[in-house]
DNA sequence: TGTACATCAGTGAACGCGCGTTCACTGATGTAC
DNA sequence: TGTACATCAGTGAACGCGCGTTCACTGATGTAC
């Protein structure tokens, strides 16, 4: 039985996830290679074979913690979110660390890559989840429920990518953050029930 | 002075772009190198650069091509929309772009690619000033409509890549077009003196 | 109209690169007696 | 406790690949006289 710390490297399968991680954040528009990462983590290129099937497993690997660690970050932000400046502080929390970590964001998204990976699906789920369960307690009147969280989503993760893409002004996180904020008000304004909270909050 | 056609290939240029966008179009997941170009141009490895400086200028003039291919679908789809049944049916064109041009809108977009070509500059500025148009038509009373102009086009744009990335149900194009719909109405019905509209015309 | 020349689009060999993955191996760790 | 053995994490050489890009070239096209 490996004692904590491993064999002879001392658990190289964290060792390469950090190792990933780290070249994801220093180079916002890099692909991740198997070989680079053994070379960051200062083993041979073969030795993470040990610990990942593929290309495709350390990949996946990376997106799963991606989303949980943005998982973590939008419960930080809130854990029940239920006024539009509750929902306001979360999605900018969302933009945010798209922005602060690009590349791991495209890793998790855009990234072409086996979507029958169950640590990624677990992951997505969990996501999905804490969304539906925002709108659920913020728009207890909506007709569709699941529909309308689709929606939030949408709304905010198409701010993440137009952002992180360079097309709308990113200048500072200020601007980032009151557009991000103006959105989420526009589509709350909407929601039954919630319209006069919304414009109190907002005027 | 070249005639139509040009010199020996006879407008190399175009067929790079032609063969590009082939490419793009039978691998959606593929990531456009300049020698499977030119392989498929018929022409040797190098007979690119007589065209484009480099895989860059390559990957912006396909990027901008597809810009002005978008741009035709919204227009063709509505020239002016100005109710919330035009603006939906604008958002659902925008989004079965993508699931139809899955590797173009990549490349649009997600590329990590030179921000300066003018030429996709331009190209987007295109597709930025035909949502504010839009907005402005169809939200007259909107206080910035700017900031709404954006979050239209952020709803849309995260739609797209969320069902682009598998992370909504894309099974049939009503099904997508049903949840663009109801995400649409949803942010309209927000408007400012086009909510009575918005209903009349949703319920 | 015919010939000599200039242009320049496309060629093909070659470069060096980093990649994913295989394989037989080695040597440290843990285990059975 | 000590020794023989089994396990298996990590090694290093090697494979074949496609890539972007360079370079000197060739040969078809267009032009000047």
């Amino acid at each position: 039985m490996p004692q904590a710390g491993g064999y002879h490297h001392g658990d190289l399968r964290a060792a390469c996830l950090r190792a990933a991680r780290e070249l994801l954040e220093e180079d916002g528009s890099a692909a991740l290679s198997l070989r680079a990462v053994a070379r960051r983590a200062g083993v041979s290129a073969t030795a993470p074979y040990r610990h990942y099937a593929d290309r495709d497993a350390l990949v996946s690997a990376v997106a799963a913690e991606g989303y949980r660690e943005l998982a973590q970050h939008l419960a930080a932000a809130h854990p029940a979110p239920s006024t539009p400046d509750d929902l306001a502080a979360v999605a900018v929390v969302y933009v945010q660390f798209a922005l602060e970590h690009p590349a791991l964001f495209r890793a998790m998204f855009a990234e072409p890559c086996d979507p029958t990976s169950e640590e990624r699906v677990a992951a997505t789920a969990v996501i999905t989840e804490y969304v539906q369960s925002i709108v659920r307690d913020a728009f207890p009147g909506a007709a569709d429920a699941a529909a309308l969280s689709t929606t939030v989503w949408a709304l905010v993760h198409g701010l993440a990518f137009l952002h992180l893409d360079g097309k709308l002004d990113t200048s500072t996180p200020e601007a980032v953050a009151a557009q991000v904020r103006a959105s989420v008000y526009a589509l709350f304004a909407a929601a039954p029930g919630l319209s006069q909270a919304a414009s109190a909050s907002a005027g």
